[in-house]
RNA sequence: UGGGGCGUCGCCAAGUGGUUAAGGCACCGGACUUUGGAUCCGGCAUUCGGAGGUUCGAAUCCUCCCGCCCCAGCCA
């Protein structure tokens, strides 16, 4: 799946590499893929990477793979392969029964391996990790090589296969490329290919204790997949020298790879090992907790997959590291709800207002437009009645300038509904308003006046024994700062918690149309912003709705300039 | 002091020797409005990290300088 190409979004990079190689005869078909490390759940970042994969391979007729790449039996687990596919699903991307594992390669990985032991280009060493370290050299100076560097090519192969057989110990010897312990790359300063590692894999189970580095393993799985151009984020451009030399050593065909500017979004952070150190802590409530930049948790919190897709689309793709404002996300959210959200009415600071004037006792079923967007979304009858609840902050007793709302004395609209005019109020003990008393004016159904009178104020309002009872849960950036990662002195970067990221409000009231809600429905309360029935908590009973993102609010502009 | 990258408006980002230096977000005006939403109009880089140079002409080519990022896992 991907956007009509819009016009707008200029041609990247990476589709000028594509359409040289198309154009050239290089390649008939491209081939990509996106390779996860199921050792977490997806985010944000990971969706940049996926719409370009996959998008890449829709918008020139090729084809994209989902290859895990699960060569560290430690860190991965079968849950996260789990989520990872339901992610890229819902994310609206298809890779049919292109389902590979770098772990369905081991065995010819293992003949790659004896291949190069065989061409002189690869050695078991008997080094300890600090001992290969030792000889690793520093960024400037050369390293040494290993005593075991130049043993016999049928010695290595021996060690080799018993390493295999597992007749060593974890950790005693690994098998290393032979190239150049004085390059400036270190990467290419004899890297190690193979560890002996007795972990359960989460596919292989027991039947290896040699693993393949990544090194070994992605370059060697994009030739067997014959990947046309390996996309990856800008940390393996160092990589890339040694990519080629295993391909070409090894005499498969080669790939391309390309390297991109990973996602960094404002107010978050993208950090794998960071995020779940949130999830441990307990600071946020798992991975799929609203305010985390995780896919699930995204989900969760009502934004839609085709508003992530655009976002990947407009944010485009480069090789300059760079952070984007994560209101441009917010953009695209508000952008794809405006169109096919409903509009409801939901009050979440209820004010009890009395129209003094309307009979008690009466109801009316007043129309109201579902979306002014999308005139086949038709409209829906809203309970009216002499008791409603309007929100408290919709009621100034001294209003500022500006304010067009509910004040004494002043006349509203109430939105689908009639005009109401506050004659007075009532206050606790406490000196808190509590009450509004108000008159109707019965010409003004539906919200205008015969008499062409205007009012420039219109609220929403529910009608207090219609209406139903709601929790709704307002969520703000995770950190409060636009960059988390920048810390002083000893500080870390939990203490940039925003700890206004959630509030809680219970007691809300939202109109009775919503008994019909379902888990991951959005709407957009009218003024206030969209919302989506939480999939976790929210019961028929008991309704629980996240905000997925405010409306734009000119008021608070307005009221921000006034202050200061 | 090694190697690899990157520097164009507050944030993304086009541009590949001749354009008035795209576009989006944000921001600022104004119109319209039964959501202070949406929509619509208008404004928003004499300048491309800096300094020299080549050229009739440079963000684009050359030289030097400055800044930022990545690399010393038997992680990916």
């Amino acid at each position: 799946m991907n956007e009509p190409n819009d016009s707008s979004t200029p041609k990247h990079f990476i589709q000028a590499i594509i359409e040289e190689d198309l154009a050239s005869g290089k390649h008939e078909r491209i081939v990509t893929r996106f390779p996860p490390e199921p050792n977490g759940y997806l985010h944000i970042g990971h969706a940049k990477s996926i719409c370009l994969n996959f998008g890449m391979a829709a918008q020139y007729g090729g084809t994209c793979n989902l290859r895990f790449d699960d060569t560290n039996p430690i860190k991965e687990e079968q849950e996260y392969v789990d989520s990872i596919k339901e992610d890229i699903r819902w994310l609206g991307f298809d890779w049919e029964d292109r389902e590979f594992y770098a772990s369905d390669y081991f065995e010819t990985l293992y003949e790659y391996a004896v291949r190069l032991i065989e061409k002189g280009k690869a050695y078991v060493d008997d080094l300890s990790a600090d001992e290969i370290r030792e000889h690793r050299g520093t960024l400037t100076e050369p390293g040494r090589e290993s005593p075991y560097r130049d043993r016999p090519v049928e010695e290595s192969l021996d060690l080799f296969r018993r390493m295999r057989a597992g007749e060593f110990a974890d950790g005693s010897r690994v098998l290393r490329a032979k190239i150049d312990m004085a390059s400036g790359n270190l990467n290419l300063r004899d890297p190690v290919l193979y560890r002996i590692l007795r972990a359960h894999h989460h596919r292989t189970g027991d039947d290896w204790c040699i693993y393949p580095m990544y090194d070994m393993a992605h370059g060697q799985s994009d030739s067997i997949e014959r990947i046309t151009h390996s996309l990856c984020t800008l940390e393996f451009e160092d990589h890339r020298p040694l990519y080629d030399w295993l391909v070409e050593e090894i005499g498969i065909y080669p790939p391309r790879q390309i390297e991109f500017a990973r996602l960094n979004l404002s107010h978050t952070i993208m950090s794998k090992r960071k995020l779940l150190e949130l999830v441990n802590d307990g600071l946020v409530d798992g991975w799929d907790d609203p305010r985390m930049p995780t896919l699930s948790g995204m989900r969760r919190r009502g934004f839609t997959a085709r508003s992530i897709r655009r976002f990947c689309d407009g944010i485009s793709v480069a090789k300059a590291n760079s952070t984007v404002d994560i209101q441009l996300l917010e953009h695209y959210v508000r952008e794809d709800l405006n169109k096919i959200a409903p509009r409801v009415m939901g009050v979440l600071r209820p004010l009890r207002v009395v129209i003094e004037n309307y009979p008690e006792g009466q109801v009316e079923e007043l129309d109201a437009i579902n979306n002014p967007e999308n005139p086949d979304a038709g409209s829906r009858k809203v309970p009216f009645s002499r008791v409603l609840y309007v929100d408290r902050n919709d009621f100034h007793e001294d209003p500022p300038k500006k304010y067009f709302r509910l004040a004494p004395g002043r006349e509203v609209r109430l939105r689908y509904g009639y005009f109401i005019t506050c004659v007075d109020f009532v206050k606790n003990d406490a000196g808190e308003v509590v009450e509004l008393r108000c008159t109707y004016d019965p010409e003004t159904r539906g919200g205008s006046a015969p008499d062409g009178r205007r009012v420039r104020g219109t609220i929403h309002w529910v009608s207090a024994e219609h209406a139903l009872a709601a929790e709704v849960r307002l969520y703000d950036h995770l950190f409060s700062v636009a960059d988390p990662g920048v810390v002083e002195g000893g500080a870390d970067f939990k203490s940039h918690l925003n700890p206004d990221s959630r509030t809680v409000l219970a007691g809300c009231r939202v109109e009775p149309s919503l008994a019909e809600a379902r888990a991951g429905d959005c709407v957009q309360f009218e003024r206030v912003g969209y919302f989506c029935v939480d999939s976790k908590d929210s019961t028929p009973q008991d309704p629980v709705f996240n905000r997925v993102v405010s409306l734009r609010d000119t008021w608070a502009k307005i009221q921000k300039k006034q202050a200061g």
